[in-house]
DNA sequence: TAATATTATGCAACTCAGTTGCATTTGTTT
DNA sequence: AAACAAATGCAACTGAGTTGCATAATATTA
């Protein structure tokens, strides 16, 4: 998409990263999707190839300037996404279904603000919740009134 | 202490396992502890010693019966802690600190309630803020003033 | 109590995400 | 173009967590 390689292109001159080949189809990738992406899924995504080694140090890089964010989710690998959904402190949540195991990033819900002990300062807040989604609560209703 | 094996004990019970040597001990070095505490952390405030294998099933076992919960922490390892502190459905809020890496369980703090999009079930829900402990905090307010 | 079944623990070898060090390529600057 | 800096690739490694199977401990039943 045009647009977005537009996009890749203003985000990596804003982080003071130069845009490379590998790094313009890994952001573009992460920003086509709905969803946080593995390491893997990102390489799936990409029109091209690229080392293992590098996606990761071009991850790294990317989260340094905050241009993406690693998502807080219980998993053995990280995943990643834009960060252009969260404000400075306060991240969007994240809901992931325990029967789907889709990752929702909840856009739309204005992030809580809590009341920290005295002294503490916030830097980054992420909140992330379980349960059923949509799909799979409305499908588990069925199930069980027939 | 004896109190804590009172505590362990009756834990297990409730959870429908048998109170074996190393179930006990590690319940015991997780309930004197503040703060979620890794395999290895576990594993070095155990009185006796076991195999590593057998302290990754039980605590395998010990998420699964809900007496434990695997907290939130972004980490290459994970970190454990009893559950008492939480709600059903709302775990207490861990701050890191970006400094000092310590984490803190914010178990004093009511953790807010967020409205779902419809359809959305609730099981659990974790809250985590990184930034600066009233520790760090202060020291580094010190460093600028002088 | 002895015999038997069930559950818990230990050991060795493995998997796999992520890392390190170094060589090579690519892009930038003069 | 020459020279430098940054980006990419490759091979080998690290370390958390897992798997399969053997042994030990506990519970159950005869």
């Amino acid at each position: 998409m045009q647009s977005t390689d537009k996009k890749a292109v203003e985000m990596l001159k804003r982080g003071g990263l130069r845009p490379t080949r590998v790094r313009m189809s890994m952001l573009s990738a992460m920003l086509t999707a709905d969803e946080p992406l593995s390491r893997e899924q990102i390489a799936r995504r990409m029109g091209e190839s690229a080392n293992k080694v590098t996606l990761y140090r071009t991850l790294h890089s990317l989260v340094e300037t905050g241009l993406v964010h690693a998502a807080l989710i219980r998993d053995r690998v990280q995943f990643y996404e834009p960060s252009h959904h969260c404000s400075e402190h306060l991240c969007h949540p994240h809901f992931v279904c325990t029967t789907c195991h889709k990752t929702i990033c909840l856009t739309e819900v204005v992030p809580p603000t809590v009341v920290l002990p005295e002294g503490f300062r916030l830097e980054r807040q992420q909140l992330q919740m379980e349960g059923l989604c949509s799909t799979c609560n409305t499908a588990e209703h069925e199930t069980v009134s027939v």
